[in-house]
DNA sequence: TTGTTGTTCCAACAAACGATGGAATCGATA
DNA sequence: TATCGATTCCATCGTTTGTTGGAACAACAA
């Protein structure tokens, strides 16, 4: 059987594709309860019917967003991994923060869908979280932190999450923080870049974003 | 003329202080739309019409609750500048992290309100956004980042912002993480602590946690 | 006593919200 | 053409949410 989600997936110019796709930065920036159907059905320019005839519940369109943010970040991972295949620990990890500070910054609903399901509670606590030990899993053995088919153990694991969260942190928080330094968005960006380096390269790889080892 | 977030800060058995209390931890956990002033009566044990009697409109409560978990941190920071006086940069750091990350487990709601309000849209964009520049610059003098009296130049600013999200992530998505950890909450905290030295003490003092210099 | 002031609750309102039934429309098929 | 399924919109429902008016009560001053 094949659910909506994948349908919606499957054929990018449905009607269900251009909900989520509504739906994915509507729920990114107003979170769960902030976000009401009238709004994204508004924005897609349909009736508000229309969008429960395609979706369902609220929390089902909701869910449907999350898998799919997930499914494509876990897939943007997986390019990643193979694009750093066969350089140094160094030179993986800072390929892969501007390769995902890129990806994310062009798609910054997932950031924001993240972190609203990390720190936000819902009402009705029916909602499913998704799987982030998994892509934690990924990712700690992409960049070399942990052999391959061993578990991982938690001081890794937080080392980890310490570090897709302060990525996410920048992109979801852009508005605020670009404001408050004003900077425009290439500026913004680049300077993320640079700060990520500073605080994750020494701790994680040794040496300085500038290639020299940390001095004494 | 004395503000009402005034007189319920300096009657803390008042009616509006309890209603303070009570909001701060029910918009920290639901945002500003999942919250509603029912709930927040409820979990005091009065009536909404009371409430409203006390704070006025629902955005207007928010306002007061913003105020009032900046004003708190900006005292502890203040606390913390004095007790690391005196101590090496190294020191200074570890002391800072590990006593505002015990402040912060103790008083979550601060840092769900604020990661809220940088990564949160509201519906109607009235409400203010309180004074973070400041904070950052207290944080960046009183690391020693940067001498003071002086304008603090960006870069240096994203650096702090990052330290400071790194701190309320953790803090704020205790229950998501701790679960998917299967920690109970001392240990969490633990880790939490010997996680964010690992991260930032190398960047930020170029040494390890264990005060040896970082390897070559 | 009477009045005043501050506080609390009951009842209710209008607007917004999630959700649905049913009619209308369109395209493909027989 | 007639029929059928899929899709879209209009109108509407019940509930929740923010908010308010007014009565009840207590404490205190006149």
């Amino acid at each position: 059987m094949v659910t909506p989600l994948e349908k919606a997936r499957k054929d990018p110019d449905s009607m269900k594709a251009k909900i989520l796709s509504k739906a994915r930065r509507i729920f990114g920036q107003y979170g769960f309860h902030g976000a009401t159907t009238r709004m994204i059905a508004e924005e897609v320019g349909i009736d508000i019917s229309t969008l429960y005839y395609h979706w369902g519940e609220k929390s089902d369109l909701y869910e449907a967003v999350v898998l799919d943010i997930n499914e494509d970040l876990r897939q943007k991972l997986k390019e990643v991994d193979v694009e750093i295949q066969g350089h140094p620990a160094y030179k993986r990890l800072e390929m892969s923060l501007d390769m995902m500070t890129d990806y994310l910054f062009e798609h910054p609903e997932i950031s924001n869908l993240i972190l609203l399901r990390y720190f936000g509670k819902t009402r009705d606590e029916s909602v499913l979280d998704f799987p982030v030990p998994e892509l934690v899993s990924d990712i700690a053995r992409s960049m070399g932190f942990y052999k391959e088919n061993q578990v991982i153990p938690d001081n890794i694991r937080m080392r980890v999450l310490a570090l897709m969260n302060s990525i996410h942190n920048f992109v979801s928080g852009e508005d605020f923080f670009s404001s408050m330094l004003g900077l425009d968005r290439p500026s913004y960006i680049a300077m993320v870049k640079e700060t990520l380096k500073f605080v994750l390269l020494p701790a994680f790889t040794g040496k300085m974003p500038n290639g020299k080892p940390v001095k004494k």
